[in-house]
This record gives structure tokens, sequence and C-alpha cells, in this order.
DNA sequence: TCCGGCAACTATAGCGGTTTAGTTCACCCC
DNA sequence: GGGGTGAACTAAACCGCTATAGTTGCCGGA
């Protein structure tokens, strides 16, 4: 015999299936001395509910899905990634919920899958990360009908939940912070332009530079890899006014921005201050260490995670949380502007 | 109405469900015209076929398992996991088999989700990681008879199939590679001691000592943190006769090790040596660049998924595979031992 | 002409649960 | 003592799909 089922189990103590099946899952109609033999047995004989079976009966299916659309092989680099998934899990987890992972090639993937498994229910929702600019993978959550949340925003999703942190905000709070020590030429070097987040830190800047009396605020773009936030570094360090800082949006380019003014004789903080969006051991560890917008990644995936679990234990509700706006950490790669510099 | 079922499409054809089920598998019972009809409808209709239904009738769940028993906290650090998960990704996603992950605290938690997975079918396979040097969880892997891939080996998993690195080998290419620049004296910041692959390491280091003639060859055992390995570092250059190299068992360590050099004023590489296992984009972007033993850990990941979708498709199989022996790639952080030092 | 045999289907029984509509039966109360 | 009531339980339908045992009808051969 195979594992054994509530059918074995109601054989052996002599009721129904429908009794074994009310004891179980601790509903009333069945009488305590009853429910309390049928546990024993079930206890005995090793009983496990099958999943399959309960989600045929339209129950939930414990279980949470999170479709990735990049190559696979740069997703192991981000520090923030892997952080962001352990929260994730930590939270999922505390209810036993599973999670279901792919990683595809593109949007276009991403979103057969969401119809895949919305329409085998093999998840009750969906977890929806890399929000770009005009996103249509929104569209297709919402007509399936799942619950689902988005990581980032704030706007553009719909009505779909979402968390998100404020990239604006923190982006303004380095921003000042370099002009308070003194910078005027503070460069950007950005990830992927047709992310949200990437956007909504580029405009931030641009809003800054009238305020605070910027000179040539200007944004690079980069695919976020170390080698594109190496020769955006090498690009702006080569101008004949170079910028005096420069604002990484990762932690991974801030320390190949870091190698690269080495190698070019730029020493830092004296001739130039560097930032870097996202903290890590990466920032802590460099040398000269860099400062960071810290966040608790780690508590932001468990956010993500409790929202989600709301949603979908709720799904007519909608929630937009946002989370803690990422804080400066100084240490010691930011300083005021060489006096050498002529400004 | 909610999605169509294989009865809507029996319907809409005019013909039973048994005729739709037989086509939309592609199994003989139903005439080429019939069958066109059938997946003409079925694709009108925006039909999928439901996970838990077929799951039921015994078939495949499409899905591998992967439970990790660590502090999810300590997940994000590692490029290395990252990394392979990536691999692992891309391999089952060829294939369209999906991933269930779980973190869980302990393994005994580790053992109890296995039990619940397989009963369920909730997955077709496991994956399971951190081979411990007598580890409970393969005994319960083969108890339940589901088909399981060991990452790491090679031995001690039983009946089960892996996939491994030749650790030992790896080490001592690092260790002879030191003695021919002239090292002596070589420590070992290291792993876990219960795992299969920091007792490896040990021992070949322990085994090549005498053989090379090392003095003093010590292994301290670390969490793998980066602050453990930073504390391992400063109590080894505390030493009254200090190492000459120091071999660390991750990119984060050693990288964490380069910093207490840095802060002890001990300089790298004349002074002091420093390699690492496993390399990433960290000891790439580290200054000094650290000499560190690679692997393609993308194709690791993708070695392991191969593996494990050959051993669910062919479940009486056992397979063993050795991958490739990481290489050392040498880069600015060894050099021969300065000849300031007494030996 | 009648039967065997095959192709093309149909009908139906599961798979392992949940759920709903009964069915018993003890008990209470007028 | 008859009827109403609620608790405790049973029987059976159902979820969507697969698999298997029939059934039908047509063709070919003796």
């Amino acid at each position: 015999m195979g594992r054994p089922t509530i059918a074995d189990i109601a054989e052996r103590v002599g009721v129904s299936k429908g009794a074994v099946s009310f004891a179980l899952n601790g509903r009333p109609g069945v009488a305590e001395a009853t429910r309390a033999r049928i546990l024993q047995v079930a206890k005995e004989m090793n009983w496990r509910p099958h999943s399959a079976a309960r989600a045929l009966g339209g129950a939930r299916a414990e279980a949470v899905g999170l479709v990735i659309a990049r190559p696979a092989s740069t997703l192991g680099v981000e520090p923030f990634f892997a952080q962001l998934l352990s929260g994730l899990q930590a939270g999922l987890s505390a209810q036993s919920v599973a999670m279901h992972l792919m990683i595809v090639e593109d949007a276009e993937a991403e979103m057969e899958v969401y119809r895949d498994w919305a329409s085998a229910h093999r998840v009750d929702g969906f977890i929806m990360v890399d929000l770009k600019v005009r996103d249509p993978r929104v569209e297709v959550l919402e007509e399936l009908g799942v619950p689902a949340v988005v990581l980032g925003g704030p706007g553009r999703h719909g009505s779909l939940s979402s968390v998100w942190a404020d990239d604006r905000e923190a982006m303004l709070s380095v921003v000042d912070y370099l002009a308070a020590l003194g910078h005027r030429r503070v460069a950007h070097v950005a990830g992927l332009p047709e992310f949200r987040h990437t956007q909504r830190r580029m405009r931030a800047l641009r809003d800054s530079s009238r305020r605070l009396g910027l000179v040539d605020a200007v944004s690079l773009t980069t695919d976020f890899s170390d080698a594109e936030g190496a020769a955006a570094t090498r690009a702006l360090l080569s101008r004949r006014l170079r910028p005096t800082a420069i604002v990484y949006d990762s932690d991974v380019m801030a320390l190949a921005g870091l190698g690269v003014a080495g190698e070019m004789g730029v020493r830092v903080p004296d001739e130039l201050s560097v930032v870097a969006f996202d903290d890590s051991v990466l920032t802590r560890i460099a040398h000269p260490s860099i400062t960071a917008l810290s966040r608790d990644t780690f508590a932001y995936g468990r956010k993500l995670a409790e929202v989600m679990l709301e949603v979908v234990a709720d799904p007519g509700r909608r929630r937009e949380l946002k989370t803690e706006t990422p804080r400066l950490i100084v240490r010691e790669s930011t300083a005021p502007p060489g006096s050498w510099q002529a400004d």
C-alpha cells in the first residue's frame, strides 16, 4: 500500500470518510471522542494530506509564485535580490506557504507562466518584481484575477497591491547630503532605464539639480553589471570637468566604480565621493568603505510576504505599503570636495 | 464560468471527455480530423491543464523541491548560492519544470517538508544541499522513495544520486601553488565544520602539509560569515609567527580578510597572500583583486538540474557526476612571501 | 452471409480529498 | 406519546483529468 488516505483511516476507525475529513480539519460534526480517535489513527498511520486532491476541490495551493525574467546568469550577482528572497521566504515559511520559483527569458514567457500557474491552481498568488515603466504584466495579472503584489511603485500597477520604498526620497537625501558637503558636480550611474525605480531616481536628481544649483547632474544608464558600472565610471572620470561625486544604483557598481577610480589615480574620497544605493557586505568590506543607502532588505522581503498573505486571505483587498525609506549610512567614501578643485 | 475544462471542450466539439483527453495528449484513439478540431477549440477557449487534477491521477508534478535549512538572513550573502540557483533554474526551465523552494530553520523541519511534499506529490524529486558529515536527511529521502540528487560528495549519500566537485583536488592545487611560490606557513579559514566539503578541504591541507614541508598548517572553522572570517583572520595575523598565506573557504570571507589585513597594516600580497575558494564579482572587483578557485557555478547548477531530470525520468537510476575541478585564477593577491620574512 | 477484427469513440470508474444532503437517534417538551 | 430538535454521523456528489472497459460500425475474408 502506498501512502494512507482518509479512506484507510476511515476504515480502520470504523467511520466514514466525511467524518475523518471533519476531524482532521477541526470542524464541527464529530464528537470529541471520535475526533481524538481519528487523529490518533491518522498519526499512527502517518497520514498526510495530498495537496493536489485538496487543490482540486478548490482549496488553497499554499504556495505563491515568483517568476523572474532576467538572464539567469546575472541573478547571482546582486546581493539585494538574494536578501529579498530570503526575507520573502522567511515570511512565507512562517505560515508554511511555499514558493514556486521560475526564471524565464523574457516578459512574454513570464506572462505565459502566470497564465499557466493561475489556471492550474498551482499558486494562490503572484509576486511581481522589476516593475517597468509601462508594464504589460500588470494587465495580465489583473485579468487572471489572481491575487498579486507588485514590488515597486507607487502608482501604475492598476488594481494590484504593492510594496515599495521611496526611491525619490532616498535619492533626494543623498543629493542633499552631497550638496551640503559642497559638491556641485554630482553624477549618477543608474540601472536599467526601463525600470520604474530607475526613472524615479533619475528624475529626483534632475529635480534637485535646480534647487541645489548643481551643474551637469547627469545620469548614465547601465544594465546593473559591474562591467557597465565600471565603463560608466571611466566615461565620467574622463570628462574635462569630472564629477566630484558619483551616486551608483547598486553596491556592485559602486564597488566597480571604486576600482576604476583607483585605476585612474583618482583618490576616494579626496577627489571623488562615492555613494551606493543598496547596502550589503560589499560596501562594508570595501576599502575605503562605501557610504550607502541602507535598508533592511530582509525585512523588506518579509513585508512583501506579509502583504502577499493578506491579499491571498482576502482577495478583494488592495494594499499599498510604503516601507521605510533607505537611510544614508556614511562611511569613508564621502567627504567635501577637495580644495584643489576648480569650480 | 471559470476556466474551461475538457468537459466544456467535449461538449462544444460534440465528443466525449475521453476523446478530448486523448487528443490533447497526443495519443492514439482519435481520428486526425477530430484531433485537429479538438485542438482548435481548446485553443479558442484558451484551455490549460489543471495540474492538480493531473497530479491526482498520479502524473508528474513538473516541479522539483529544494529545501534549505539555514537562517534565512544569511542566504543572501553568498554569491555562490544565488549563482547555483540561477543555473539550476535555467536547466529546469528549459523543460518547463518549476522549482518549489522553502527555507526552514533546521534539518528537522527540512525532513518534515520532504515528507510533506513527497506524500502530497507536490514535487517529482528533491535536491539536497549542504551535505553534512553524518547526514540523517539521506536516510529520510531514501525511505520516501522519491528521486533525489545530493549536491556534494563523493560517497556517504547512500543510494541517492549526486553531483559534486573535487574539493580535495582543488585544495591541493592551491597549496601546491603556494608552496611553489615559497610559502611554508599556510593557514586556512574554513567554513562550517559539519559540512562534508569543509572536512575534505581541511583534510587535504593536513595531508599535503607533510608532503610539502608546511609548518603549522592550521584550519580555523567559521560560519561562513564575513564577521567570523574577519575574526579568524585577526586571530591568525596576531600570532607571533603569522602565516604568509591564507586560504579562505569563500569569497566573502576572503574579502573580509583583505579588509583585516589592511586594518592591521599587513600588505597584500607582499606580506600576505590571499586565496579564495569560489570566484565571483567580489574577487574581481577587490583591491588588490583576489586569486581564486574559479568554477562555473552557473554551469554547476545546470548540471544539477540535468541529473535531477534524468533521475526523475528514470527513478531506478543512480548517477554520480563529478564536475570540473575548480581552476586557480591567479590575480594580484598572491606572490612569493616577502624577503623580510624570517623563516 | 456471418463473424472476427480494428479504428474511433463513449461511458465510467477512479485519484484523495471536501462538502452537502440526508439519515439516525437520543432527548426534550407539551 | 407524538412531534420537533440538534448532534453525530453516513452516503454520495464533485473537483478536472486519465485510464480502461465497452460499444459501435465498417471492412475483409471464408
